[in-house]
DNA sequence: AAGGATCTTCTGCAATTGTCGAAAAAGGTT
DNA sequence: AACCTTTTTCGACAATTGCAGAAGATCCTT
């Protein structure tokens, strides 16, 4: 069972395309929707997907001259590494330490506050 | 004003040890400190020190034949910017969904969540 | 002063990451 | 069939990161 592992910077922006959208998934649709954030060109999108296809986070399928993906690894599983790496390598794992950093660096805004209450009176039933 | 920028895992590990300790730093404690993670030759922590000088986040000083290494970044600051660029990156800024991750994955202790709502009924008085 | 022990400096190198250009492949058009 | 368009494949390359060998500098002993 392969672990799973930090994606480089590129390829995670691929991946919240591709988690966005309903597969199969297109360089097209990638393209479009990084337009602005990203000024790749066709065969730059190409490469990192198939990088992200040799890392098992898509896979691929051919169709007459176009390449389709689809998902593997689901949003919420990688985030969830992600989120529990970045826990222990930056606050070890202490959630006290992870709250009082953004609060001090005003990471933390009103309505933030108002769903969270929500969310946690919800947790307590 | 130069930008603070993500370090690289290795570079991080050193800086963590920087900043448990006193100044001076020499590369002695690095290593004796980090013994148990990682088994690096002293040129290694010395060229990771080398580039952690050059992205402003340490001074060095020669004395005699050795060197010693001071902070210019403090780690709260570091941790802020970390922190910021990650809720950027995986929680589109929203503590909510970043707190949600947390407690899927099961990060999150029944104290902590305690502790939240302490500190959340703190906050709006 | 000669030799040894340490610590540093210099240099290099492989793997990874970010980005393509050039050329090939497949489909549509005339 | 010949050509154009779109998309992919192949290969490449520079920058960054992780790591350390070889050689130099400095101090300590004898």
């Amino acid at each position: 069972m392969r672990t799973i592992k930090r994606l480089p910077d590129a390829e995670f922006d691929i991946m919240k395309v591709v988690w966005a959208n309903e597969p199969p998934i297109t360089t097209n649709i990638i393209m479009q929707q990084l337009g602005n954030e990203r000024e790749w060109k066709a065969q730059t999108v190409i490469s990192l997907m198939l990088r992200l296809v040799e890392r098992g986070f898509i896979r691929t399928e051919k169709n007459g001259k176009e390449r389709t993906y689809f998902p593997l690894i689901n949003k919420e599983d990688y985030l969830k590494f992600e989120t529990g790496d970045f826990m222990e390598r930056f606050h070890g794992n202490s959630f006290a330490s992870l709250v009082a950093t953004l609060y001090n660096g005003n990471k933390i805004k009103d309505s933030d506050l108002d769903q969270l209450a929500k969310w946690l009176k919800e947790k307590r039933d």
